[in-house]
DNA sequence: TTCAGTGCAAAAGATTTGCAAGCCG
DNA sequence: CGGCTTGCAAATCTTTTGCACTGAA
């Protein structure tokens, strides 16, 4: 099996992982792993990918359901909306805070983070009156590469 | 039946929206108007449940499906996520430009727009180095009268 | 009149659920 | 060992598709 991190990387998060689980009283299983390192690989993944990836490694399809399941009520995934699309990734608690730029044209999704639009919406909050919890972001567009 | 803009205000919309249809070489139907209508009613709705309103009015459910998938392909609809939820809505062609704010404690979606915000994207989008098509942001988090 | 658009029914996919067996703690 | 998890299969729900008929232009 290949990692897009290091391996030493990898373990930080598998443990991580585990702590998080047993945190909250859940069992760290086989098929929880394979599944969150699946994810661990980066890009944003849709459901129907996971389940045939998943699926290879002998999870079955209604395990990855309620996993995903599980993880999302842990607040380790969030389901992004690309386009018309609905994509699986680890939220902010396994990388760092961002956002997704969209290329309509070569489909490439880009992340990105920006100091002043967080300031932005910091000032939004208190016009507003309200209190932030989470906020995303997605823009679509023609890449750079592709203008 | 009841509207949520005054009469004379919601045949102008009917008429805009026959306007558009004609001028893509698409015919004014009874579904297509019922459809459109209940997406004018102004919050954002959830699939299921414009299929079962439509149903009312006597609209199968393959031509909602079909229905909004050609108002989308016209750039007269968008989905946008709300939480774990899709949501389908008029676009800023029938509209104004807006985004979602959605309290997590009451359930309740405000939209809301922000000069300031936008101003941000443009500088974002030249750092970048991208052309913005478009983009949708959302926040969610405790309204101020759950506050 | 003509053919795009619709209803209906069936097919295809996606997601959920019940239950017996397996495995983590 | 005990009970949470899983795999498997069946049930549901969602979305798509084929086809004959209807109605907008």
């Amino acid at each position: 099996m290949q990692y897009h991190l290091p391996m030493e990387q990898t373990r930080n998060k598998d443990n991580q992982f585990a702590l998080l689980l047993k945190a909250n009283n859940e069992r760290v299983t086989s098929p929880r792993l394979i599944i969150f390192r699946q994810l661990l690989r980066g890009s944003p993944i849709p459901m129907a990918k996971l389940r045939v990836k998943s699926a290879l490694d002998g999870v079955d399809t209604a395990t990855v359901y309620r996993t995903i399941a599980l993880f999302t009520r842990l607040g380790l995934v969030q389901e992004i909306g690309v386009g018309s699309r609905r994509l699986l990734e680890l939220t902010d608690n396994f990388g760092s805070h961002h956002h997704h730029f969209w290329c309509t044209k070569c489909g490439k999704i880009v992340n990105f983070d920006d100091n002043h639009l967080e300031a932005t919406l910091d000032a939004l909050a208190s016009r507003l009156d309200i209190s932030i919890e989470s906020h995303q972001l997605e823009i679509s567009g023609i890449c750079n590469a592709c203008q």
